[in-house]
RNA sequence: GCGGAAGUGGUGAAAUGGCAAACACACUAGCCUUAGGAGCUAGCGCCGCAAGGCUUGCGGGUUCAAGUCCCGCCUUCCGCACCA
């Protein structure tokens, strides 16, 4: 690497051999040229061509509905405009570009957009920082990454870029609240939320890991207490997890890590009364009510809010527990949550189990998670691991109501519900299984439980204390309460100009003119809400708005229903739960407010891996972050593409080498030389026919590799989207021109259709995944300039793939003894013939016996021996 | 702890149960060159002068045949984690 770089001159003006390409914005030093580097020079050319398509945006748009052609949705995940594209977008939109094009290619109605998640706090931190205002800062950081897409050569329909911190998108937000709102999925709610200090505002469930912030890993974030908007994705957590059952085209990884995140458990709620005749009741929730009668204490979270009654006014009572509430908190935020030793004590109260009416003692124990079930457990240590430590602990009763079927005595805890009811009452004898659904049914019908589903899902708070956001449509009126504001008066404006500041709260309650307004149901005075909509509303909907960029409503139905669902999204991982569950929500709402059709978003669902150098994300901290304006500068567009592409595996991580971006490059430097050093021009009124049959068997060899090649690459668009051995084909069929490049010459006695069509169908396969050069190509052969993206792509014939003859390998046991060539797809018995009667296997076989031959057609003849 | 993915040359990697290492990178030698940071040719898993032998994290198994399928273990990464 350092070497590396010291190679690399510094440019001194004085030199002539330093020409070109400084890409804007790039810190890169340009690449020197010798002036005898007969390689292909990318940066005029794709800045030519780059230039010609943003003229005309209509080489890239999509067709109206009534073209025809069957549609093809494709998009990728919008980015941040954090101000530069970094190499994990680079291998994103590579991927989402090359199967565009594919398809176009592959006669679809190609729909293929972008846009910007421009909302968000960065915008803001800039604001502090640089003393810029969020929305100027974000429109420039747009127009930048905007160039870098075009410089890359990707084919967006720019036409309809969604761009979420405008009005034009963001009073769709609005809208839908309103209607979130008037269905009841919006509301209001107090709650303890997760605050990240930093970021001064409040974070949903998703966006804290390991008790810290996402965006600020080491910082643990705080509780507090806020009214908070939420939206009840709760409403779908049966039909969010439903769905994951059918998504085949979604990876395993992503549905199962939905599946956790929603977290269903089948279980009943038991109310358990107090002592002494009080009505108090606690309610406990058990997925193993079968294991009631072995109940011998209740657990209590600490922050349950029955206990402060619980524990009168005892001083040390209230000390251990706020003890424990602090070590709880601790934990959460170190991450530890789960190692932490078991504490408790006993408040000194007992509850009646309604099953046998026993007395059980009630506690409080750090382990109680509040914020799961109903904050409250039944602790049966006989069978369950956590309850058997606890009690083990502190010497509570343990009592066995579970029986191995088998009727051995476990040894416990026996946690299995593999067993039978004993000491049970009248349940005793019946298996768990069935002991679950009869005393969840008599826990119902005497009124003091019920079975229960409980999610892990919470629904999503969306509130937050920041200024660079979607304003919330309510106002709050002296008199008439809480009042949305009316749809007519939409879009509610974010203000400009205003001075924005981490601490003290909200910035839009500093702002008058906004904070301070009329009801416009009463006319007396009201303040906005001040908060604004988390970025995730804005990135929940926004491929509709591709469909449709209108003015009058957030998008037409009838063109997202024609588009709908995305037949191909593509986008990190990382988003597995956040951005996609979401989304997939808001899909629901939508279709059940009658706006769209689908159910879900996506029919196919492809996560990239990340693109690390040195066995580490890419990072600042680590300086090993590689810029793809520097890539781009020194090999191309098509080379950085072509690059990412080649390395890995799409869904594999992606360790960049810097020397490997040479290899890529020098791939197409050689195609261009070998194009462009002899291109084979059909003119108009020549035939492009031509008779296979007769070709020289040099030709045949060149014309047999190019139909394995299609059907490779046509395979690998077809199945796991191995673009690295797309790539690889390409390559191997260059090498395989360059082997017989006399048939290219001018002196050439191979039909010219034939050469001419050997070219042509090597660069409509380069086509997806280096468009400039194969733009550039099909020009030098003189081809209409416009019409490579919709020009077919090319057929295989599979005759003429096919092989002439084949090696086969004689095996002895296995173990290879001999190779012979024979006609391909001989019959299995002349190959086993010749394979016997091939002198090394004769003398093999001397003193051996056979005793089995196998053969595999085109393969191999495995002759079993003996002795 | 639970769940998932991965482990193949110096490196990135390839291989519908059928010749392991395609395609590249790096390296070595040669050609061409004032020069090489261009281009071209050849070599390149390991051991061995060779014949040949060995080789897909480790150990078993199935099979005529295993990188690939099955069982157990190890390592790395990811997700979940006192979820009742």
């Amino acid at each position: 690497m350092a070497d590396q770089q010291n190679c690399i001159q510094k440019p001194s003006p004085d030199s002539p051999a330093d020409i070109l390409e400084k890409v804007p914005g790039s810190s890169a030093e340009p690449r020197l040229r010798a002036a005898d580097d007969t390689r292909y020079d990318p940066t005029p050319v794709e800045q030519k061509w780059a230039a010609l398509w943003e003229k005309d945006l209509s080489h890239y748009a999509s067709e109206p509905p009534s073209c025809g052609k069957p549609k093809y949705y494709v998009v990728e995940m919008l980015p941040y405009p954090s101000g530069a594209l970094h190499m994990g977008h680079v291998r994103n939109y590579a991927i989402g570009d090359a199967l565009a094009r594919y398809m176009w290619m592959n006669g679809y109605n190609v729909l293929h957009p972008m846009g910007w998640d421009s909302f968000g706090l960065p915008a803001e931190n800039a604001a502090i920082k640089n003393k810029r205002q969020p929305r100027e800062w974000t429109l420039h950081n747009i127009a930048a990454m905007k160039a870098q897409m075009m410089r890359l050569g990707l084919s967006y329909d720019w036409s309809r870029e969604v761009t979420t911190c405008l009005p034009e998108y963001y009073r769709w937000n609005q809208w839908f609240f309103l209607k979130l709102f008037e269905k009841g999925l919006a509301y209001r709610k107090k709650s303890k939320v997760n605050w990240c200090p930093k970021c001064a505002t409040v974070l949903a469930n998703e966006q804290v890991v390991d008790g810290c912030c996402w965006r600020h890993e080491d910082l643990p974030v705080e509780e507090r207490e806020l009214e908070q908007w939420a939206l009840r994705i709760t409403a779908y957590s049966e039909e969010l997890l439903q769905g994951l059952e059918t998504m085949d085209g979604w990876p395993d990884r992503v549905r199962t890590m939905q599946r956790n995140w929603i977290g269903r458990s089948e279980g009943a709620n038991v109310d358990f009364k107090l002592e002494g005749g009080s009505e108090t009741k606690i309610t406990v929730f058990t997925t193993r009510i079968d294991t009631i009668f072995g109940a011998t204490s209740l657990q209590l979270a600490p922050q349950h809010p029955l206990v402060a009654e619980l524990v009168d006014k005892d001083p040390s009572k209230i000390a251990s527990l706020e003890q424990m509430i602090a070590e709880q908190k601790k934990a959460r935020e170190e991450g530890d949550i789960g190692l932490v030793d078991k504490k408790g004590f006993f408040t000194g109260h007992f509850a009646v189990n309604p099953f046998n009416q026993e007395r059980v003692p009630i506690w409080v124990a750090n382990y109680i998670l509040m914020d799961y079930g109903t904050g409250a457990i039944m602790s049966v240590p006989a069978h369950d691991e956590r309850d058997f430590e606890f009690a083990k602990k502190f010497g509570i009763e343990i009592k066995q109501v579970i029986q191995p079927v088998s009727g051995e005595t476990p040894e416990l805890p026996f946690c299995t519900e593999d067993g039978v009811a004993t000491k049970s009452g009248e349940f005793t004898g019946l298996s768990c299984a069935h002991a679950q659904k009869k005393m969840a049914a008599f826990a119902k019908q005497h009124g003091f439980g019920e079975p229960t589903i409980t999610y892990r899902l919470k629904d999503w708070g969306i509130s937050r204390q920041r200024y660079w956001g979607t304003p919330i449509p309510i106002l709050y009126c002296e008199k008439c309460g809480l009042v949305p504001v009316p749809e007519d008066q939409l879009p509610v404006l974010l203000p400009e100009g205003v001075e924005i500041t981490l601490a003290g709260g909200s910035p839009l309650t500093k702002v008058k003119e906004f904070y301070e307004t009329a009801c416009p149901k009463c006319g007396g005075t009201a303040r906005r809400e001040s908060d604004t909509m988390d970025t995730f509303v804005d990135s929940s909907w926004y491929f509709y708005r591709y469909t449709s960029p209108i003015s009058t409503a957030a998008f037409d139905s009838e063109i997202a229903n024609y588009w709908f669902p995305m037949d191909q999204y593509i986008g990190g991982v990382e988003h597995a739960i956040l951005h996609l569950m979401y989304s997939r929500f808001w899909t629901k709402f939508m279709r059940d407010s009658g706006f769209i059709k689908n159910d879900e978003p996506a029919q196919r669902l492809f996560t990239q891996g990340m693109v690390i150098k040195g066995g580490a994300k890419m990072s600042k901290s680590l300086g090993n972050v590689v810029s793809p304006d520097d890539m781009v500068a020194r090999y191309g567009a098509d080379a950085t593409r072509l690059y990412t592409l080649f390395a890995a595996p799409p869904d594999r991580d992606l360790d960049w080498q810097d020397q490997g971006v040479e290899g890529v490059y020098r791939f197409l430097s050689r195609l261009h030389r070998f194009i462009s050093e002899n291109p084979i021009r059909v003119g108009d009124g020549e035939s492009r026919d031509f008779d296979s049959s007769a070709l020289s068997s040099d030709a045949r060899k060149v014309q047999r590799k190019l139909h394995q090649t299609i059907q490779r690459i046509t395979g690998d668009f077809q199945g796991r989207w191995h673009f690295n051995t797309s790539v690889a084909a390409m390559m191997e069929l260059l090498n395989a021109c360059m082997v017989k490049q006399e048939l290219f010459a001018s002196n050439s006695e191979a039909p010219k259709a034939f050469l001419a069509d050997v070219q042509r169908k090597l660069i409509l396969l380069l086509n997806p995944f280096a468009p400039y050069l194969a733009a550039e190509l099909w020009s030098i052969l003189g081809e209409d300039q416009n019409a490579l993206l919709r020009y077919p792509w090319p057929q295989f014939d599979p005759a003429l793939a096919k092989e002439d003859e084949v090696e086969i390998v004689v095996q002895f046991n296995g173990k290879v003894r001999s190779r012979l060539t024979v006609a391909n797809d001989a019959e299995d018995q002349a190959v086993r013939e010749a394979a016997l009667n091939d002198e090394k296997v004769k003398e093999a076989l001397v003193g051996k016996q056979i005793v089995k031959v196998i053969v595999v057609k085109n393969k191999l003849v495995n002759i079993v021996v003996k002795g």
